[in-house]
DNA sequence: CTCTCAAATGACCACTCTGGTCAAGTATTA
DNA sequence: TAATACTTGACCAGAGTGGTCATTTGAGAG
């Protein structure tokens, strides 16, 4: 990347980038178009050349910048909370608002995982080792378990709320593309639906809303 | 689609459609591209025009195809089960052979009800609308939800199950992806994650483990 | 063994789209 | 006004597109 991308103003630094992290998440490296990019962002080809050198060039920035988008999410959680429900609303939270900025953002990650192209794909290959090396369990720490029933297997109950949670998101997302914003009920649904599973998998003396 | 497709053999054939449910699926229909799909199938160029005039006709044959396969489930399933975890590893199984003979058939169609090509959308918003009147709740039906705990909002209930059930569907497609196929422990692991939901969700009567 | 004929092949076509360039044009600054 | 910085889109060679069709193949019949 340029150091002229850098100084553009930000309402067109993320139309760009928005631009583009819709077209390669929609096409995969190969097939995303240069020009499908420009078009959406309304820029000139011209332009993104002297942004970005070339493809391959934009797409490594872009896996970058997500990343670092993502990895934020961990400096921007209140990792005193030691309550499991209560970091799930923090951590929804955060993402939120990056998909409210860059609403390709996990869609661009998820897809650069299965990534073929031999272009882009050893970078990709390192990038994931590292995710893997620094811990999946990074959102866990300094949780309170010893609230969670004792005769139901935790990893599994994890995993139920887990799942829950990635339906619920899917299930806003549907929601929000096919009608209005909804922002304000979002989370008093997610609390109705958090307020079921602690009713569920937490002692008896844990389950008070709130 | 030409007679000469219909009489090819079983093996060539279905080659042939996995082949272009991958590319549909991965590229959606503008991007896939008819070369990747006969090398996928191994087949040569004028063969696939042969069996098919064009390549929406070729889209076209698979929509309707997988169509009728998702119909299928429902023609399989056992409607006099009342229960609601039976019915679902029930309907759970019969997807699971669909995807170790169709493994894209699920993508493609996911891919499908977001197609942008002006060319195919007609018939996709058609297909829709026709999957939306014929209900959305066919899967339930005949099910005895007065098993379900009273206290507990019984749609948030069934959405947190289907969740879990998509999210384990997931993992285990991840799985078998990335090591070896696994079959014999996926019911079990599914048994395993039921029985937990089934003693939160059902009245106490209701929980033994079958 | 030859003849027949349907099925399979891939070289070939006109055309579109690709990633990338660069001379010319427009703003911004001093 | 002049100098500088940013933006533009026409343009390029080459790759890939959906689709065609004369030729080759191979199984079955005689």
């Amino acid at each position: 990347m340029n150091s002229q991308f850098d100084n553009l103003k930000t309402e067109k630094k993320e139309r760009i980038i928005n631009a583009a992290l819709k077209e390669f998440a929609q096409s995969g490296y190969e097939k995303a178009s240069t020009n499908g990019i420009i078009k959406e962002a309304g820029i000139a080809k011209g332009s993104l050349f002297n942004y970005f050198n070339n493809k391959k060039e934009l797409y490594l920035f872009l896996l970058d910048y997500v990343t670092k988008i993502i990895d934020e999410i961990y400096s921007k959680a209140d990792w005193n909370e030691t309550d499991f429900f209560k970091r799930m609303s923090q951590i929804g939270c955060i993402k939120f608002e990056i998909y409210k900025k860059y609403p390709q953002a996990f869609d661009f990650m998820k897809r650069a995982v299965s990534e073929g192209a031999t272009e882009v794909r050893t970078e990709i290959e390192a990038l994931i080792k590292n995710l893997i090396s620094t811990g999946l369990e990074r959102g866990y720490q300094n949780i309170d378990f010893s609230k969670f029933r004792t005769d139901l297997d935790l990893e599994k109950v994890t995993k139920i709320i887990n799942w829950t949670a990635l339906g619920f998101a899917e299930e806003q997302r549907d929601k929000v593309n096919s009608f209005q914003d909804v922002t304000a009920d979002v989370l008093d649904e997610w609390e109705e639906l958090s307020n079921i599973l602690k009713r569920c998998f937490y002692k008896q003396e844990y389950c008070g809303d709130d």
